[in-house]
DNA sequence: TAGTGTGAAATAGTTCACAGCC
DNA sequence: GGCTGTGAACTATTTCACACTA
């Protein structure tokens, strides 16, 4: 199954949220305490009632005069998300790709900590990267069921995705992002989002003249 | 402006098209000739009559008895994509994902080839990475519009992410793949898409249970 | 009086269902 | 008898439009 609203809020308005969340952030550094619906929505470039809408899909009001309480609305949005259990990640297959990830992830991103990295070459096992243990793909279902890891993170070859996938879900992953060019087939109630980088450039490459 | 069906042909088609063309081309190197939709729409997992509309809009057919004709459709995909002008890529920002990309695609992706690299880190200038020269930022222009190079890749820190995609604009990029988490303001004749991974992981998360 | 909340219309995208063909 | 091509039905998402409010 793909990400869907199996909960109240549609994906698309999730990951919108996520979007405003951020330039929430920047707004309230710089000072701003409140912002009206087209500003938003100028930011993230689109429209102000589908920012007033997903506002009002999270349950969020804001005042025609004041427009929406920026630290407010921060909370709100950080609420919804954390209110969700399993936020430790995994992450399978340390390449390139892999590292980049975890530098991403464990120096810049405060939430959502990547907090095991697995690979079966064993040169990279037992190393630190990024504040991230590295084990061998062996002790995956270890690690993840004692970790209690809910979110994993495929960077491994197409050939293997799959296999690994099944290693994570038995261990008690519920939700993955994919970076393999293959659709990895899980059970309904797990959630899979794949993020196909040759596919998005060929888009581009086509749309563009 | 975001991809979008300005051609005949609707975003989301292409995206099914590119992956459809994977499979059928690991089905021809296994040597099948033929496929019916709902194998394809089972390894591609959407529905058979989706398929079957997706071929029906680039106008291919297949007949009912042996189904679709694998070598002859991978040409008429290919014929679609190829028909498009520029292919020639550039990428900015030569940090670990840049480096990731660069791998991923010199190596193994035989379109689509990144044909310049650009930084502003004096380290990385004139070496070559992956079979891709790296330049330093401000030859990009003359660089771009030299080799005639309309597609970009964004892999530069979100705060100068606007700056590059300015530059590469006015050199003659006409389609940009943007990995920096911020919406980039460009042309309503442009093409940008976002490969949002912060957000895409934040929406596994909270969609897992 | 500009901006919010929200029903209603419009648009985009997916699946159903069945005629026609091999 | 199972598969394709395709109109029609259905679903999801976006935008419009306007009453309402501070």
């Amino acid at each position: 199954m793909t990400v869907s609203g199996s909960n109240g809020v549609p994906a698309k308005t999730v990951e919108r949220l996520v979007v405003y969340r951020r330039l929430l952030q920047k707004l309230a550094e710089q000072g701003d305490t409140h912002v009206h619906s087209h500003e938003i929505a100028e930011l993230a470039n689109n429209s102000a009632a589908q920012v007033r809408r997903d506002l009002m899909i999270i349950g969020y009001s804001g005042s025609p005069a004041k427009g929406y309480d920026v630290k407010d609305l921060i909370n709100r949005i950080n609420r919804l998300f954390e209110k969700k259990g399993g936020q430790k990640v995994a992450l399978v297959g340390i390449g390139k790709l892999g590292r980049a990830l975890l530098a991403y992830f464990n120096l810049r991103q405060p939430r959502l900590k990547i907090v095991a990295a697995f690979d079966n070459d064993a040169e990279k096992i037992d190393t630190e990267t990024h504040g991230c243990k590295c084990y061998h793909i062996d002790e995956m279902t270890r690690v993840i069921s004692e970790e209690g890891i809910t979110v994993g993170i495929v960077t491994v070859p197409a050939a293997v995705a799959q296999h690994v996938t099944d290693l994570m879900l038995m261990a008690g992953v519920t939700g993955i992002l994919n970076f393999a060019p293959t659709r990895l087939k899980v059970p309904a109630l797990a959630v899979v989002d794949d993020v196909d980088i040759a596919t998005k450039l060929e888009k581009v490459a086509f749309f563009c003249d």
